[in-house]
DNA sequence: GTGAAAGCGCTAACAA
DNA sequence: TTGTTAGCGCTTTCAC
């Protein structure tokens, strides 16, 4: 049915060897003999079977991508980061969606090892803290390299690039600061979770070193939807001693709170001004210019692509660990202002 | 290195063939063997070759899907329906990202061949219109079945799930005519895409059944982004005797004349009524409450996998050509409605 | 019920 | 510079 290697052999007068060689651009080959048979592949349209091909040198060139959300941006960007480094090396990438469902979790991982992938790039959800034991030995097992991207550490036994949310929430904090504020609230996300303690982190000693106390009433915790954030920003306005602005730890539930704006007439920033955490492209174009932290996705996606191709030809020792932090990028957009006064 | 078939069969006493038979349940094995057998795999924590396998029965259970922009959410609810019903079939994706370049289009089917995929599902971009011919000729002498997922039926060698356009258009503005508007301009895509054209007519059906002429002034045509609807819009607000309602048909040109309303300080739908076709998620969320015709992204993605699925074991008559047509459902959440009066 | 042997399409020593 | 041969890990007749 198909053209293999051996047709292109037979029609060219030469072995099969030969024409491998020629394929592989591996060996010697007299020039005129490797015209000759280039002629034959094209003329009958040959394609290598990287299915045999696999089989003969045990070794793939495909790598798998898991993610919990395809259809969120925030993933989709990710893995047009993969793939753009993975097209230069000319891997190719099974991508296996998982809904946060821990059993397909586990299948995208039996499927992958039946591929014989070569390595295996995770992007953990937020739910990560909870990334049971039998799909981390299950992964550890797999005995290919492994890159977690924007995971948590605390899987030391996996590398990865790692996001810098301590920076990224300490430089929003700062120019809610240095906009003039001084009662800055901030709408976490899960209690417990490293991003939210990292966070947190960065909020804390952004106003400790400008001298202003974290006060306990001006600290929240959703879950990262925008239910969350939709409620807590109800609450804050009905305060008495209401903060002047807030800082949003996700770009859904930044969503909630303006949400909670809107409906209460509240103008940003003129009555509240606010910072959220990664990008919504709609709100930006519309003009409703929300400042943000911006997470560097496709550049994760480069990065930690590029970090597991180190690792493909890392034969040496086991494989080392590696990370990379990334820092997230403030952009400002007049959100973050500080217009109102009366609540001085 | 890895755990073969072999070493199952020389651990369990068996024969390769036997360990075979238990491995795809097909043939006869003693329980007692089979058990055995079992035991064994689990012990070696043994996970069969899918590349062996596809070798030697000479039949992948893998399928191609190819995407133009894999970061447009769009997109990504496409590929979630695809997944979820590969993998009810235990076929696995590998996915290409296109941006939209013809080099890599034409690589990612070269590739694609090499990896002797089962199928391909393709989701042409908007610049559909454009398929190259080399494309669509590699395309066809692939010899696989394929999907056109919202593509044009112009390319009739293939099967294909369609958008009723056509009626998307119709029922929105139609939903504009009851809501009372008579003056309703559109800001259609590119002029000559099928798309535009369909949901011209639409446009054009409804105002002729309600006995409203189509006015050339209040038709327009961008190129799908939102800096053309912005212009478009502003525009608009600057006319004489301008229309009371738009419906602008792509959800990145309706950020576009969001922002110019924005900017004019034009309530929706108190001064202008409005709908989008195709979801913005962060809008509803807000609470902008902006009525669209919502195309069915992840069923398409569905329908379209299991047309491929049907496809692949319909060895028979070379492949027919099916053609399904989805209608994309329209949302009101109120934009539409008729407010203003002092136009009229 | 089970096994021997051939073969899927390719690569990789080793010879020539 | 080219070819012979064996083998990658699995399935599949065919025979026992």
């Amino acid at each position: 049915m198909t053209v293999t290697i051996k047709d292109i052999a037979r029609k060219a007068g030469v072995s099969r060897t030969t024409v491998s060689r020629v394929l592989n651009d591996s060996g010697y080959v007299k020039d005129e003999t490797r015209q000759r048979v280039l002629k034959v592949i094209k003329e009958l349209n040959y394609t290598p079977s990287a299915i045999a091909r696999s089989l003969s040198t045990n070794k793939s060139n495909t790598i798998g991508v898991i993610v919990p959300e395809i259809n969120n941006p925030f993933f989709g960007e990710i893995i047009k980061g993969v793939g753009q480094v993975a097209d230069e090396h000319n891997l190719n990438i099974i991508l296996c969606n998982t809904d946060d469902d821990r059993e397909k979790e586990l299948k995208a991982l039996k499927i992958l090892k039946e591929q014989r992938i070569r390595g295996i790039i995770i992007t953990p959800t937020y739910a990560e803290d909870q990334f049971n034991s039998e799909y981390l030995s299950t992964l550890e097992n797999l005995g290919i390299p492994v890159v977690l991207l924007d995971g948590h550490v605390k899987y030391s036994n996996f590398s990865g690039i790692f996001i810098d949310h301590v920076k990224g929430a300490y430089d929003a904090t700062k120019a809610l600061i240095k906009a003039g504020h001084k009662k800055i609230a901030i709408i976490n996300g899960r209690k417990n979770y490293k991003i939210t303690v990292d966070r947190f982190k960065g909020y804390k000693k952004a106003l400790n070193e400008n001298n202003i106390f974290v006060e306990d009433k001006y600290v929240f915790y959703g879950d990262f939807e925008y239910e969350s954030a939709y409620k807590i920003t109800k609450h804050i306005l009905k305060m008495n001693d209401r903060p002047t602005a807030v800082f949003v730890t996700s770009n859904m539930m930044i969503l909630g709170s303006i949400k909670a704006f809107y409906e209460e007439n509240i103008n940003i920033p003129r009555d509240m001004a606010i910072i959220g955490f990664d990008k919504i492209d709609a709100l930006n174009i519309i003009g409703m210019n929300i400042s943000f932290v911006n997470g560097p996705t496709i550049e994760m996606g480069k990065v930690g692509m590029k970090m597991l191709i180190d690792n493909l030809d890392n034969k040496k020792s086991k494989e080392e660990i590696k990370r990379i932090t990334l820092f997230p990028k403030l952009v400002l957009k007049g959100s973050e202002k500080f217009i109102n006064n009366k609540c001085e």
